[in-house]
RNA sequence: GCCAACGUAGCUUAGCUGGUAGAGCGGCUGAUUUGUAAUCAGCAGGCCGGGAGUUCAAAUCUCUCCGUUGGCUCCA
């Protein structure tokens, strides 16, 4: 019998009989317990079963490393199709790959409730006690042609396979066999802790046109406990949820009679919005922007010229066409298509919601002739834009219908592109680092030289695609080039961050573009004397107000920092015979600027507590007999710390410093 | 837009297979005057998302529209 010689991950290298497998290996060297479900051979993922039989590397995949969670997802896949499949005979199971936290598994199969979960739940338990050993075998393709022969997805997918010269091979586990490559778990045993969290659909490959399927999500993990934390953790998630914090906090408000995803900024979200307007526009003066201020509707012309209206067109609100036009085409038997083809001819023209602000700003760029010394021109408009997002789009704050964006438009020569890339970039790290929101991504979009959508030449993309690489470079933390994140006219620099639920929000965007300069035929003179294009660079650094908050509100689980808070600071009296007391500090506190409530309500002081918790408040001040006597104040933190016995003019001067200097969190009370 | 689930007072919700609504919180009114996460009592709030249908009878069944949620698709 022939050796071969397996070297291990501290390098040291051990003689095994040939044929052995990865799972021996690997408990030879970490014992029975080795608490791995797969192996590194060689560099690739194999099972445990994987036999060897040549020289190789070999190393234990840990259930609880990114790779092992990745294949025990995976695996955990199969035993909910296999569940499924048994408790619904009629099921045809297409895909179900393993994804971030968990997995899910798209079956062809009637519709069914989350009250179903719990029953296929069950089977999966039932299914992983049994510790059924996972198998891997291998068919040739008219094998597999005929394993799967009555799930019509599954050979889609085998020929589809065979077309790109691929083998593949099934995984068994007891009766029931799936299409696979692997690697996976042993054996079910390893997936006792696992949980299903959702049921919903998905079209077959993404395709509208196709069948939906019915999709179920879940999750999985090596033991009881890191299950338990993560559900926890989900919990957590959905307690910051905005929508139910902008409810409880009284932020903002949806009115079905307004509109879906028309946000409606009540009192106390509009301070947070108002505060960081505020915020945003002394930094706009610091950088030398000029505010400007345009209307929320603009003459289809204008969009025609920049190349939105005709472009993105479906997601647009309708355009407003003059009543008397209106009346003469619909006596003329004008058809709604016929009207829809006069507005794309431009033989008509009306009215449009602005979907964004660029347009307008060029004109003011344009109202009179520009030098270089002018340059660069920097035009900043909080500006309301209207998009026709698709109904089933619309959520909360995060994607809504009208939004305001903290829109610039910067009017460059190209050599200063870089420099004034770099600005707005700085600009949005200003912001998320005051904040505290580090945990952001950036994105360089470009171009997707397949797609025939973008506008401008190859040489010009070439430009402003290595200006947004340099200026993310620049910023000293990783960032990711992506193909086909492009704007239509231009490359950008996008700040993408992640809500509680594990959602991506695009906030801030830097965008280089060399389009709507040359479409509206914008120029300037050089010190050559002859004419010559600017460049437009377009930056939101928060991208929407509405989204902003909105994610905001999730990343602070609604306790603002003080500057932001709502109400940053409550009274509360003990009893009646402090109503006077608190009425002079309350004159007090508002004299100086700060956001009160006065709570001298009978109830108890308990119950005063309860109810102004809820409300986040950056502190309370307690007032009693005791601080009535000695003209102090009692400091409680939103942690339930207290400070006794402060002068008010202390905690004055305490919280109008952690207001300017935008503390992160309130720290006036030590814990 | 597509698929699915859901929609009962301001909020959270009870109401089984049809017999026209109950509660808690909040609100208001009293009593109470309180030292740190719910003081007690009383009162007022509902066209059960809108419309249509089936039925002697609909919050409960059917259809349709609106909205919400979870996904899919999309996101200048």
């Amino acid at each position: 019998m022939s050796q071969i010689s397996v070297t291990l991950p501290d390098a040291s290298v051990n003689e095994y009989v040939a044929g052995i497998t990865a799972g021996e290996v690997v408990t030879d060297i970490l014992g029975r317990k080795h608490g791995c479900v797969a192996a590194l051979i060689d560099g690739s993922e194999k099972d445990l079963g994987a036999e060897l039989h040549e020289d190789c590397a070999v190393e234990g995949i840990l259930a609880n490393s990114e790779a092992g969670l990745h294949i025990m997802r995976h695996s955990c896949a199969h035993l909910l199709a296999q569940a499924v499949c048994e408790l619904y005979p009629g099921a045809k199971p297409t895909i179900g790959p393993a994804i971030e936290n968990g997995f899910y598994y798209d079956f062809a199969m009637e519709p069914i409730g989350e009250e179903d979960l719990k029953a296929i739940e069950k089977k999966m338990q039932l299914l992983a006690r049994q510790n059924l050993p996972v198998l891997r075998e291998e068919y040739t393709d008219e094998e597999l042609l005929d394993l799967f022969k009555t799930n019509e997805y599954k050979l889609e997918i085998i020929n589809d396979k065979l077309e790109d010269g691929d083998a593949s091979t099934i995984y068994r586990q007891g009766d029931w066999y799936d299409l696979c490559l692997g690697p996976h778990v042993p054996s079910t045993a390893k997936l006792m802790h696992s949980r299903l969290l959702s049921v919903s659909t998905a079209y077959w490959r993404g395709d509208q046109d196709r069948e939906s399927l019915v999709r179920i999500y879940g999750t999985v993990f090596p033991d009881k406990h890191m299950l338990k934390e993560y559900l926890q953790r989900m919990d957590e998630a959905k307690k910051r949820d905005h929508r139910k914090l902008g409810k409880d906090l009284q932020l903002f408000h949806i009115s079905e009679k307004v509109g879906q995803g028309l946000i409606l900024w009540t009192p106390r979200g509009s301070i947070i919005r108002q505060e960081l307007q505020d915020f945003i526009a002394q930094e706009l003066k610091r950088q030398g922007y000029s505010q400007v201020f345009t209307p929320h509707i603009g003459k289809l012309d204008l969009y025609r010229t920049s190349g939105h209206f005709p472009y993105y067109q479906e997601s647009q609100y309708p355009p407003l066409v003059e009543r008397d036009l209106m009346k003469k085409l619909a006596d003329e038997g004008c058809s709604c298509s016929d009207l829809s083809n006069l507005m794309n001819e431009g033989d008509i023209d009306g009215y449009l919601l602005k979907p964004m602000n660029c347009p307008h700003h060029t004109q003011i760029y344009a109202s009179q002739p520009r030098s270089y010394r002018d340059l660069p021109l920097r035009l900043a408009e909080f500006g309301t834009v209207y998009r026709w997002e698709q109904s089933g789009e619309i959520s909360g704050m995060t994607r809504v219908r009208g939004f305001t964006q903290d829109d610039a438009h910067l009017f460059v020569t190209e050599e200063q592109i870089a420099e004034e890339v770099l600005g707005c970039i700085e600009l949005v790290q200003i912001i998320f680092g005051t904040l505290g929101m580090d945990d952001y991504r950036v994105r360089v979009g470009k171009r997707d030289p397949d797609s025939s959508k973008y506008v401008g030449s190859s040489e010009a993309w070439d430009l402003a695609e290595e200006a947004c690489r340099q200026a993310a470079k620049s910023l000293g933390v990783p960032f990711i080039e992506e193909e086909g994140e492009a704007a239509f006219y231009g490359p950008k620099v996008d700040f993408i961050v992640r809500d509680v639920i594990g959602r991506e929000w695009q906030l801030g965007t830097v965008q280089v573009d060399y389009n709507l300069p040359e479409r509206f035929d914008l120029t300037y003179q050089g010190a050559d004397g002859s004419a010559h294009r600017p460049v437009m660079i377009h930056r939101a650094p928060f991208g929407s107000m509405e989204r902003f908050v909105g994610v905001l509100i999730e990343h602070f689980a609604g306790k603002f920092p003080t500057w932001l808070a709502p109400t940053q600071v409550h009274l509360i009296t003990i009893s009646e015979k402090q109503i006077e007391y608190a009425t002079k500090i309350a004159g007090e506190l508002k004299a100086a600027g700060i956001r009160i409530e006065v709570d001298s309500s009978d109830n108890t002081i308990g119950k005063k507590i309860r109810t102004h918790r809820k409300m986040q408040p950056a502190y309370m001040l307690i007032l009693g007999e005791e601080e009535e006597s000695n003209g102090t104040v009692s400091i409680r933190a939103r942690s339930g710390a207290q400070q006794n016995g402060v002068p008010l003019a202390d905690f004055i001067s305490a919280i109008q410093n952690e207001i300017n200097e935008k503390t992160a969190a309130p720290s006036i009370v030590s814990e």
